[in-house]
DNA sequence: TCATACTATTGACAACAGTCAATGTATTCA
DNA sequence: TGAATACATTGACTGTTGTCAATAGTATGA
């Protein structure tokens, strides 16, 4: 759609949120970051984001005996943090592999460190 | 208690949280690390927070008009995000004036991009 | 095509979170 | 002392979220 660049990722995952110090957030742009920390506020997910970044690529069947939780909750996990853009997964073969994405968390850091 | 040193921050303010990236968090850290990003989780206390970052000092009731919520909505809210060490309070005559915990802010960021 | 394996979806339930009206507490000022 | 003001707490209500059992979907291999 559009113009594609020459960056691999999303540009909303990167051109997203002005530092939390430069003047009274939107609505809009409040929402949008607050999806981002909601989906950081879980343990389980934050666990499960540790994981994903210690390594290279994760299968999501190698979350459920870490974490100690059923497959579909893990699932239910993947989901919200891939949609809040922290973890992009590609499927191969019967396998859903998981990765982070680490444009999008220097973004986040960066709404908080200016 | 015990022995105060020259930082005017509390030590568990900063000595907190290691990055996400580096090998899988124990639940106890998870958990503290969710209770924070859970403070910012709500677009009413990401406004807020971003009202007393863009200021010195922001009284409560100067929070109320810009937010559109009620008094004790308010108090809940500033409440969360004070216990989260991300604002600090300080009562002066009859007023609750809050500001930013920068120290506390950075340490969040690091979570993200180390 | 059938059986197996990995993931996603649905439905249900309990626990939690955001909101406000009503009330309580503490401070100022007359 | 009393009235007024700023904030906190309580209680109640509603909507959201984390969890899992059951089920559906999809890919692999015999």
């Amino acid at each position: 759609m559009s113009h594609p660049k020459t960056i691999t990722v999303d540009e909303a995952v990167v051109n997203c949120c002005s530092p939390i110090g430069a003047g009274a957030l939107s609505e809009l742009e409040a929402g949008d970051m607050a999806q981002i920390f909601g989906a950081l506020s879980d343990p389980a997910r934050l666990r499960m984001l540790s994981l994903i970044a210690s390594e290279d690529e994760v299968c999501s069947c190698a979350l459920e005996e870490p974490l100690g939780k059923s497959q579909p909750t893990i699932s239910h996990h993947t989901r919200i943090l891939a949609e809040a853009g922290l973890i992009a997964g590609e499927k191969r073969g019967r396998w859903m592999w998981w990765r982070v994405v680490p444009e999008r968390l220097k973004v986040v850091a960066r709404i908080l460190s200016e």
